[in-house]
DNA sequence: GAGTTTGAAACT
DNA sequence: CAGTTTCAAACTC
C-alpha cells in the first residue's frame, strides 16, 4: 500500500470525536513503512516517536507506559513537514495549537501529497526512530533505574547538551547512547556519573552539575570548531562566570580542564589533541563504550 | 509568558 | 556528504 495514499478522510468524520481513526492512521503508516504499531501491538517493543516527547521532566524518564499524544504548536509548513510531530507520527492534528494546520481531513490531498514527498526524500521518515531489542526495558543495577534497551537508528547529533536532556532523542527514549551517535561529549554511557546523578539526588543540583560539564565540553573541547566564535549570551556569560570556566578564552584548552568534563579516555590523557580525535565520529564511538571516567587522573 | 538554547529536519 | 538554515520543543528566567 502507498503510503501516500493513507486515506483517513474516508471516514468522512469529525477527528476530533473519532480518536481511534487516528490510531489507525499512525498504525497505516507504520505499517506501511514496515514497522508493526505501538498502538495495535500492545506488547510490541517498539518505542513510539510520540512516546519519547512525552512532557515530562529530565529526570522523569519514561516508564514504557502509554503516552499521551502531545499537542504540537506548529506555525509554519501547515503541520506538513516531519518538524510537526503529529505529522510525523502519522496523526492528524487533534487539539493542537497549530497556526494554519493543513492535517485535517479538509487538506487531506494536500497532506497526502507532503507524505509522498517526504517519503520520496527519506524512505524511512515515518519508521520509529528507536529500534528496540527484544528484551524490553531492564533494571540497571548500578543506578537502579529502568532502562530501555534500544538503540537511535540514525543516532543523535548533541553537541551541548550532553545527552542528558530532553533536547536529546536518545535521552528522550530513554536509551543509551550508541555507535550510530555523532553526539560530542556524550555522558549518556553506561556507567556514567552525570547520567547516574540525573536518577540521585536534588534535580537542580544535577542540571547544574550536567549544565556545567555541557558548558565545559563546549568551550573546551569544541573551542577550536565553529562553536567558539557563537555569540555568547548574557545567561552563558553569567554561567561562565559563576563555573569559572576556562570558556572566557576558547583558545585555552588546559589540560586539566578537560580531565574535568571528559567522559572519554582518549580525551582526558592525551589532551585537547586526543578531544578533537574522540569528538571525531569514529574514535569517539569506539571509545564511548570503554572510556570511563575512572581512567581520569 | 517571553526569551533563549538546543538539535532534528530541511535546505544548499 | 558537509555545512548552513529553519523550525519547534525544551528550557530558563
Amino acid at each position: 500500500m502507498d503510503v501516500a495514499s493513507w486515506s483517513p478522510a474516508a471516514a468522512s468524520v469529525n477527528q476530533r470525536q473519532q480518536p481511534q481513526i487516528k490510531q489507525q492512521v499512525a498504525a497505516t503508516i507504520s505499517v506501511a513503512a514496515g514497522q508493526s504499531h505501538p498502538l495495535t501491538t500492545a506488547s510490541s517493543s517498539v518505542v513510539k516517536p510520540e512516546s519519547l516527547k512525552a512532557k515530562t521532566r529530565p529526570n522523569e524518564l519514561n516508564d514504557g507506559a502509554p503516552k499521551k499524544q502531545k499537542h504540537s504548536n506548529c506555525k509554519h509548513f501547515r503541520c506538513l513537514k516531519l518538524y510537526c510531530e503529529c505529522f510525523a507520527s502519522g496523526m492528524y492534528c487533534d487539539e493542537c495549537n497549530c497556526v494554519n494546520c493543513y492535517k485535517n481531513v479538509e487538506y487531506e490531498a494536500v497532506r497526502r501529497d507532503s507524505v509522498g514527498a517526504t517519503l520520496k526524500s527519506n524512505l524511512n521518515a515515518f519508521r520509529p526512530k528507536i529500534n528496540s531489542s527484544s528484551h524490553g526495558a531492564k533494571d540497571n543495577k548500578e543506578a537502579g533505574e529502568v532502562l530501555m534497551l534500544g538503540k537511535h537508528s540514525k543516532g543523535c547529533h548533541c553537541k551541548r547538551s550532553g545527552c542528558l536532556r530532553k533536547y536529546c532523542e536518545c535521552f528522550q527514549a530513554n536509551i543509551l547512547c550508541s555507535e550510530s551517535c555523532k553526539c560530542m561529549g556524550c555522558k549518556k554511557f553506561k556507567g556514567s556519573e552525570e547520567r547516574q546523578a540525573l536518577f540521585h539526588g536534588d534535580y537542580a543540583n544535577n542540571m547544574a552539575y550536567i549544565q556545567q560539564a555541557a558548558n565545559a565540553t563546549t568551550t573546551g573541547a569544541i573551542g577550536s570548531s565553529g562553536y567558539a566564535s557563537a555569540p555568547v549570551s548574557k545567561k552563558r556569560k553569567s554561567q561562565e562566570l559563576l563555573l569559572g570556566s576556562t570558556a572566557k578564552d576558547p583558545s585555552v584548552h588546559s589540560l586539566g580542564h578537560l580531565q574535568q568534563v571528559s567522559v572519554c579516555g582518549h580525551y582526558s590523557k592525551a589532551g585537547l589533541e586526543g578531544a578533537l580525535l574522540c569528538f571525531g565520529s569514529s574514535i569517539q564511538r569506539s571509545c564511548k563504550d570503554t572510556c570511563r571516567p575512572e581512567k581520569f587522573d
